[in-house]
RNA sequence: GGCCCGAUGGCGGAGUGGUGACGUAGAGGACUGCAAAUCCUCGCACGCCGGUUCGAUUCCGGCUCGGGCCUCCA
């Protein structure tokens, strides 16, 4: 195992302090991620968790460990308020829409992996998702029913004066604090909550199962417990999620990890939450019905990686407000690192055309680690600045609580120094954005060119264009060559005719 | 009502007890028939009032404003 010196260092929820990363198991990292409830498309709010879970992930990879991450999904329970008896989330939009709460979850789950994808969030070991847990769910269940849990007509309560320091991890204070819903009567805690929903008398849900309860639905916080403990074993390493989980299912989640082992372990050694990317008009929400996916941004015109950067480019720690012009900034500058990478590239290539060094580029699914790059054997005065003081800043950034913001800037940092060699630049690029995930070392300026929805014109068409305009140009007829450009310009397309692209889409923010 | 967080240049956003990252936008230059793209260079900021300190944007207190959670929510 070869680890880099420095710790790696994290903020913990549970103690509001950064610590060292020591992991349960020797050489391992356990990571679990709330994932999305699928009744719906996730909209960009939501993916700054993935990307950040993603982040994470990718970090732990590069220090060396090996990497366990299971992302849920929850594909039943929700319930539309704590009071309530109806339908909960999945059984709503299946109604809305005349579809099964099967076809719609499988439809929105679809969806969702397919934005993970398109940002360039690796695949997490497993997915759970949460209806093949049930049994292991109402086994759990059963297992602390006796010690920390009563019955009420609506369900299975868990009683939270059962556990040792309900709410630490919130730092809500326990006792008083008006709630401004109604609470369920009988509840012991205003804090108490249910682990299995019954099905109210006389009413047939699609997602059903029998349990020592009646027939009903798991409680949303049960799953967690149940899915994480399953796949990674109590304790593992680190709990994620949105920020908002802090103060309420993840205090739930604790509370029934302690039930089930007996112990007062919260059941993860580090939970660590996102921060809202926020807009104007405040959260992001989704029941307000209008909310901005990811696909709406592509639809633009902005490439879906733009997003990613922009994510990166604030602490995760941090609300990150949102703004087109915002995400105009990061895909621009995304742009700009992609050109550079390509410039390396190519500055690479003449000089082994040239036969000076010989030595192959990396390849891009490469990956890299410290050693490869410090204790190489090759690391020569030559490119030795970006070698290692260039991996030194993006490390120190990195490890203290996964700066990004900082680390992104090492990219533009080695891209600056052109008098370093380009292989010890391009390799120490490619070793950043392992980490990044950026995709610098595969993407291209054309592949950055994303034709907008409501464009009104054709490649073909702007090609052809772009040939009359050539002519034009030749004959030194520039009314008219200024008319084919100034039409393009009215139709959303960027003429440039000093880059080897010829053209591209303008994007109205 | 209770609990909590934040306030940095046009926008976004790091960081720091003493030369105020970085990106984008903007300005100037190179290039271009002119532009655009690209490259180079350069302005521009630490909410208000006190306190601690030789010195605070950074620490402490108050204020103002904004936001989050207390209900499902990344």
């Amino acid at each position: 195992m070869s680890q880099s010196p420095s710790p790696l260092r994290l903020f913990n929820s549970l103690t509001r302090e950064i610590q060292d990363f020591e992991p349960v198991h020797e050489g391992e990292a356990r990571v679990y991620t709330c994932g999305p409830t699928v009744y719906n498309y996730q909209h960009i709010g939501n993916m700054r968790a993935y990307v950040f879970a993603d982040t994470l992930g990718r970090v732990l990879s590069y220090k060396g460990f090996k990497l366990k991450h299971v992302i849920n999904i929850t594909d039943v329970g929700h319930l539309t308020s704590d009071a309530d008896a109806g339908d909960d989330k999945m059984e709503k939009a299946a109604g809305a829409l005349g579809k099964s709460a099967r076809e719609i979850a499988d439809f929105y789950t679809q969806a969702y992996w397919e934005d993970i994808d398109r940002l360039n969030i690796r695949q997490p070991a497993k997915w759970t998702i949460a209806t093949d847990y049930v049994d292991q769910m109402i086994a759990f269940a059963e297992g602390i029913a006796d010690k920390h849990c009563y019955e009420l007509e609506s369900g299975l309560y868990f009683d939270t004066s059962t556990v040792a320091d309900y709410g630490r991890l919130a730092r809500a204070s326990t006792e008083d604090g008006q709630s401004r819903i109604d609470p369920v009567p009988g509840k012991r805690q205003p804090q108490d909550f249910a682990i299995w929903r019954k099905t109210p008398l006389g009413e047939t849900r699609q997602m059903e199962w029998d349990s020592p309860w009646g027939k009903g639905a798991p409680g949303w916080h049960l799953e967690c417990s149940v899915m994480s403990g399953a796949e990674l074993g109590f304790q593992f390493d680190i709990h994620t999620g949105g920020i908002d989980h802090r103060e309420i299912h993840h205090p739930c989640e604790i509370a029934q990890n302690q039930a089930h082992c007996g112990v007062t372990d919260s059941g993860a050694q580090i939970w660590m939450h996102n921060n809202f990317l926020i807009d104007r008009a405040g959260k992001m929400s989704k029941s307000s019905g209008d909310f901005l996916r990811l696909q709406a941004l592509i639809d633009k015109g902005f490439h879906p990686l733009a997003y990613r950067l922009m994510c990166l480019q604030a602490h995760y720690r941090s609300e990150l407000e949102f703004s087109l012009e915002g995400l105009q900034a990061a895909f621009v500058r995304l742009k700009r690192m992609v050109m550079g990478v390509e410039a390396l590239k190519a500055r690479h290539a003449e000089l082994v055309s040239a036969s000076m060094p010989p030595k192959e580029m990396p390849s891009p699914t490469e990956t890299w680690t410290l050693k490869q790059v410090q204790g190489d054997g090759h690391s020569s005065a030559v490119g030795s600045t970006i070698r290692v003081v260039g991996t030194m800043q993006f490390e120190e950034a990195l490890f203290e609580d996964l700066n990004t913001p900082e680390a992104v800037t090492s990219v533009e940092w080695a891209l600056s120094l052109k008098n370093e060699s380009p292989e010890a630049r391009f390799e120490t690029i490619a070793k950043m954005d392992s980490v990044l995930g950026l995709n610098l070392l595969s993407l291209t300026r054309a592949d950055l060119r994303i034709r907008p929805k409501a464009a009104v014109i054709t490649e073909a068409e702007i090609e052809t264009a772009l040939a009359a305009r050539k002519e034009a140009r030749a004959a030194k007829n520039f009314a008219c060559s200024d008319a084919i450009r100034d039409d393009l310009i009215a139709k959303g397309v960027e003429v440039m005719d000093g880059d080897p692209l010829g053209w591209d889409w303008r994007i109205d923010v």
